[in-house]
DNA sequence: CTTGACTCTGGACTAGACTCCATAGTTTAG
DNA sequence: CTAAACTATGGAGTCTAGTCCAGAGTCAAG
């Protein structure tokens, strides 16, 4: 407790503590992820300490690839204290997703590789393996990657 | 050439044909993927060959992760000749975002892998490593992610 | 001739997470 | 006191890649 921090502050203040912008703060009171804070007299929101802990709580979440709708869960589950099995299927599932995004990615990136590392990139187009392999049919183990771009 | 095939069909079989919707040839159509087709007397599309393997370059390109912006610059370079390194170039670029992607997914797979593997899944939310590990900063060294959401 | 299948158009809608806008009221520094 | 800076509201716009719709015209089979 170095810095002597008011009680309270408006949203603007907020918004740089805990490094998102103002419409931001706004938009996830609307999506039920902030609860409606007090107001002065003249209908000024007024935030505390919390409000900059459940925000950064939102980014964190946000990093490790949660969804908002997901992080309105866990919040929730917080809030009202939910069981931990829960919070754990919640990140179980998730890590399933990701998963399933680094192999859609990882498959791509070998094809990618692989073509970039035939092209000379030199000289016309019309010879160009890149273009070629895309235009015939290379998506032999690449059967169904549809799910990478959903 | 086992099956003869009309020199021309309509949209329905253009879509069943390239594995799409029909709503998706229009769209592409709209978008300048797909060059604007002949009419019939009766204003219906008429489509050839060379149609449906354009929107299987399409579909292809987009399995390997490019957008459709990128794709009609891929399609502009084979249809007017550009240079073989342009495309190099795309691929090249293209294959750095996805290694940045791939990269931003397995930090966030590692930190959900340990927090999976703290949380036992039994007993009251207050004690539970993940929402902990969330509300408090634990992004030492995932420090800007942000790329992983944009 | 009628029915059903097909196609046309323009425009609206979806998800996800914001971001921006106009207009108006409030607070603060000088 | 005034001007700058801040905040309020509701609503619209952004991006990507489609998807769906209503209302109308067209085509082939029976």
């Amino acid at each position: 407790m170095k810095t002597e921090s008011p009680k309270h502050f408006t949203i603007g203040k907020l918004a740089d503590q805990a490094g998102v912008g103002i419409d931001t703060v706004r938009f996830y009171e609307r999506r039920g992820l902030l609860p409606k804070p007090q107001r002065t007299a003249a209908g000024y929101r007024l935030y505390n300490e919390a409000s900059i802990s459940r925000i950064r709580f939102v980014r964190r979440a946000k990093q490790l690839g949660f969804t908002l709708d997901e992080i309105e869960i866990l919040l929730q589950l917080q809030d009202k204290g939910g069981r931990k099995s829960e919070v754990k299927s919640i990140t179980t599932r998730k890590l399933a997703q990701i998963d399933a995004k680094i192999a859609d990615l990882s498959r791509m990136r070998e094809v990618l590789t692989a073509l970039a590392s035939e092209c000379s990139g030199q000289g016309n187009i019309a010879t160009c393996p890149i273009i070629e392999a895309i235009a015939e049919d290379m998506t032999k183990d690449m059967t169904d990657a549809q799910g990478a771009n959903s």
